[in-house]
DNA sequence: AAGGGCCTGTGAATAAATTGACATATACTT
DNA sequence: AAGTATATGTCAATTTATTCACAGGCCCTT
């Protein structure tokens, strides 16, 4: 199914921004959208845009464009947005809290079951219907539940042990905010959300400002 | 200062890493690493690590490699870690007040003064011992606080609008948490983070796993 | 129903990023 | 103190990504 050569991971990163924009369009009640329209949407080229959608198939036509509600569904399967994920979160801190309660996860197929942590004073505490369960428990929620994603949102002191545990009850997925790299069976998929790293990104180009 | 052309995106988006792995070497009491042996490290080949390090310098020395210490302190400086910024953040939700619990934000040289928000309930509780205030002083607050970096963790349909008071405000630079794209001056310094985005990438991952 | 204008899909050209290769300088051993 | 091993900095080669350009198909008007 779909095109068979591998896409490139530059190409896979814009997909979720023309998704977005797509979604905007819809909601705005626009069914129809050229590559050149997009561009000035998204700051892409619209010759980028034509090529990058076209490693999915041809789902333009010549001297119209695009309908933005297929398109916009053609690119959230290839996203897998119209699939469910169960998941759990591993630190019931403030971010992992904050993950528990963003509804926007829900709408994208994402539902966080439990919460999980170390600490007494949290364990079964409810961040709107999600539990914070002991550590103790985890291995067999995950397996009882059908878990396929693993969410890390404890400092990095511990991340790797919760990726190891993550990675024995058989999860497919870890989504980490922990700031280090983390080791883990080549078929294991990571993504890794690093916020530190973002901060520097800012630094470097203020102090550029100001130098200049 | 600091070498003269213009370095690309592409190789700024690195210095994190190395500056990370580098702190962590000085963690471990090590003084000395090759390109060879950062490349193990953080999996970027040894050339491609040399070419991004001279981009800013001749920092290392032929037979020996690099100085741990020293370079994490280069890199630190062109990262503008050597700075003290002071933020403010808009949103005082769940994950506004995680990234008002951070500490790592504090190490790198970011102190954040005040939360604001517009929601009664919260205004004049205390986040550690940073205040949320009115939105309605927010714009005095950043005069009168030398407030180089605005926060963005509110949702996406007042991103635009909290952009356009930083903007008014004077701040330098903005972080934007929300998941839209916000329109500020060209001299104005963005740095998104897309949880959303990062979501869809590991969907799109496991998807394409399991039709493997 | 015919024709002009529009816009895609795509192959070719250009630009950017990564990797390879090596001359040269320093460290370290004997 | 001489010789060997090591590792940088850099230029060249290769690979990857982006942009350009246009043939051809579809829409829409008349």
């Amino acid at each position: 199914m779909g095109k068979d050569n591998k896409v490139s991971l530059t190409v896979i990163r814009r997909l979720p921004k023309y998704h977005r924009y797509l979604s905007d369009l819809m909601d705005r009640g626009i069914s129809r959208i050229s590559s050149q329209e997009l561009s000035v949407l998204t700051g892409f080229t619209a010759s980028q845009i034509r090529q990058d959608l076209n490693n999915f198939g041809g789902f333009g036509q010549q001297g119209y464009g695009y309908n933005v509600e297929d398109l916009q569904r053609e690119l959230g399967k290839i996203l897998g947005l119209d699939q469910k994920y169960n998941a759990v979160i591993v630190g019931a801190g403030n971010l992992g809290q904050a993950i528990a309660n963003y509804r926007g996860f829900e709408d994208a197929g994402f539902r966080v079951l439990s919460m999980f942590d170390r600490n007494p004073r949290v364990i079964g505490l409810k961040i709107r219907d999600i539990e914070i369960r002991d550590m103790e428990h985890i291995e067999d929620f995950i397996k009882e539940n059908d878990v396929e994603i693993g969410i890390i949102t404890t400092p990095k002191e511990s991340a790797q042990q919760v990726a190891d545990i993550y990675v024995k009850a058989g999860v497919k997925g870890i989504w980490n905010f922990a700031p280090t790299d983390i080791n883990v069976p080549d078929d294991m998929i990571i993504e890794n959300v690093r916020l530190n790293e973002s901060l520097f990104i800012l630094s470097y180009f203020l102090k550029a400002a100001t130098e200049k």
